[in-house]
DNA sequence: TTGAAAGCGCTAACAG
DNA sequence: CTGTTAGCGCTTTCAA
């Protein structure tokens, strides 16, 4: 292993000059850092981590904390979360809850000590747990808020009204009047809000009823299981809670001959890749779930690395021209990085078209 | 932040019997062991991983290297991987190459002073720079071997020969007598072993034809562009190189206004997920992927805990009844900690059934 | 069995 | 601008 000890001899300096160049390279001569970088690269020198931390009290690593990785929503959403901690020269350790609360906080508490912060997304842990965990550790919420006091926890939101808005007046533009929404489970925060949004989006056209099928399990099984109620409903198009559920859908009415778009229409949720994996693809409305988890690792970086960058920020905004702007503006960029909400693309695929007459 | 001085104050005791109440119970007192213990849970001390790294010369975690997340394939793994290393309290941080072989390079390279060792997941390096990266690095490699000299990695396979013996078996029993291949990126170490496999399991079929349709994509893309030319080859059954490949012909086929299977059958490989997504189901052949990740870091672990487990083994197994059969058995299980080879299992589902007359 | 003490590789005062 | 030095939290000899 090559030390900073190496380096030193190599390049005849002391320790503290080598960790000087590769921290804070300005505070070193021109000529000095030239000779330290060359013994670097020539040894191959690559800073421990580990060390380095112990001594800041930094550990250079976070965590992103997902209910199943093996799921398109959340495996997206961590490549996003990887190059972005990546390029900030983060370590990413995932964890996978397996959809239970509470091996998410035993592994939270577990990986805590190891880390600088934590995203964690879609919780499943209820609010009294979850405000436990964003007071007692520097965290980003991806899916969740803390409604309430905390307003300190920085999280990461889709415009669900947004999407759900989108997909009806899409199915409405269509000529739909009818729609069944064949939901996930009934607690889950984004069910919560999709539904909502379906029923508001609803209540504004004119002649438009919504029929809410109840809640499924977000996966294909779940949306077999309500193939035939959406039929049965009478509904001319169908929005499924996510777009498993909409494969699953698919595939049993396939089963039973009914076709898309032509005797039914759908729409999923969260514009996954396998919406792309099915005939006819599917019609989909969601964020971009990468930059979900880029902008959650953005946040926390942004957390973690303290008032000096969020400071630095106001201070570009503010050195506008007009002072006044300047400051409205700085305010603008202090509150967004608390909260992030981002905006959901309707993406039209062969599943939707006009009802039958 | 708790520290073993914290807990050390609250038991009365050093804080080399702390550590050693973690790391060696065995060499301390039953009391001093129950009140240490105590100390621990009421203040709820957590080691710090990268302090005890620093001094042991180990950091607890390992790395997983996969050329894309976001697939079905390699986040199936990830799963397994990530709870196997959890249980055996290593952290995993996963590197998400992006299919490139310079990142691939590039990454472990930057991260290789943060871990013990890491997992190569269907690495896109040529043979030339693995072995350099082998040699450099305590490394696993999954679905890649290093050909020659090289016999100290440890790798993990899947038996491709096997699983394409099982799906060339299960289409011939239904009656099929000519079926074509989609294959996958032509100098992948998987598609070679996949064709080679298929060659070799036709070649013991009376009166069998096989027609290689050449390389594609590994993607849904990829099936499509080739659904045309399966069609057109004659065959009554295609094998695609993988899931993501057979859903895409299914899809295109299902435009084509071709019915599976009557008219024609599908098998896929790798087993994911996204089999059960279609309508009908994929038959699809493949190793169990979490198992795949989870022996991956066995072995790695293994081989980082050092000699010391590799030789309870063998002493565990030379214990048995018979000495010759005993060290018939330790030679066995030290000869399967270096390469580990994992059977394939046939899913049949609704993609195949027998030829129309 | 237990404690004292050294030191892993690095950073951050503090001197010079 | 550069070097010396004191630890960060932990494990591990070495003595007692």
């Amino acid at each position: 292993m090559v030390t900073v000890h190496d380096v030193a001899a190599r390049s005849g300096v002391s320790i503290a000059t080598v960790s000087r160049t590769i921290r804070t390279p300005h505070r070193v001569t021109e000529p000095t850092r030239v000779r330290v970088l060359e013994a670097i690269s020539e040894l191959g020198y690559r800073p421990n981590r580990a060390a380095a931390g112990l001594r800041r009290g930094r550990t250079g690593t976070i965590a992103l904390v997902v209910p199943d990785i093996d799921n398109p929503y959340f495996s997206s959403l961590t490549k996003g979360a990887q190059a972005s901690s990546r390029a900030r020269g983060y370590g990413l350790v995932v964890v996978d809850t397996t959809e239970l609360a509470e091996v998410e906080l035993e592994e939270i508490e577990a990986v805590a000590p190891q880390i600088d912060g934590l995203i964690l997304v879609s919780s499943r842990l209820d609010e009294a747990a979850l405000a436990d965990i964003a007071a007692a550790h520097r965290c980003v919420l991806v899916n969740r808020t803390l409604e309430g006091r905390d307003d300190a926890t920085p999280t990461v939101t889709v415009d669900e009204a947004a999407a759900a808005r989108a997909a009806v007046e899409h199915l409405a533009g269509l000529g739909h009047r009818h729609i069944a929404y064949v939901g996930g489970p009934a607690r889950s925060w984004s069910q919560t809000r999709r539904l909502r949004g379906i029923r508001d989006a609803a209540a504004v056209q004119a002649g438009f009823e919504v029929t809410d099928l109840g809640g499924f399990e977000p996966t294909a099984q779940g949306g077999r299981a309500a193939a035939q109620d959406a039929l049965d409903s009478g509904a001319t198009a169908v929005i499924a809670y996510n777009d498993l559920a909409a494969m699953g859908l698919l595939a049993r009415w396939a089963e039973l001959g009914v076709r898309v778009p032509d005797d039914v229409s759908l729409v999923g949720f969260d514009n996954t890749y396998v919406a792309e994996l099915s005939a006819p693809h599917l019609t989909s409305v969601g964020a971009d779930l990468r930059e979900v988890g880029e902008t959650a690792v953005e946040l926390l970086i942004e957390r973690i690395d303290g008032a000096a960058s969020r400071g630095a920020a106001a201070r570009g905004a503010a050195s506008g021209v007009e002072g006044a702007d300047g400051d409205a503006e700085a305010a603008t960029v202090a509150a967004l990085e608390l909260h992030r909400e981002l905006g959901a693309q309707l993406q039209v695929r062969g599943s939707t078209g006009r009802p039958r007459p």
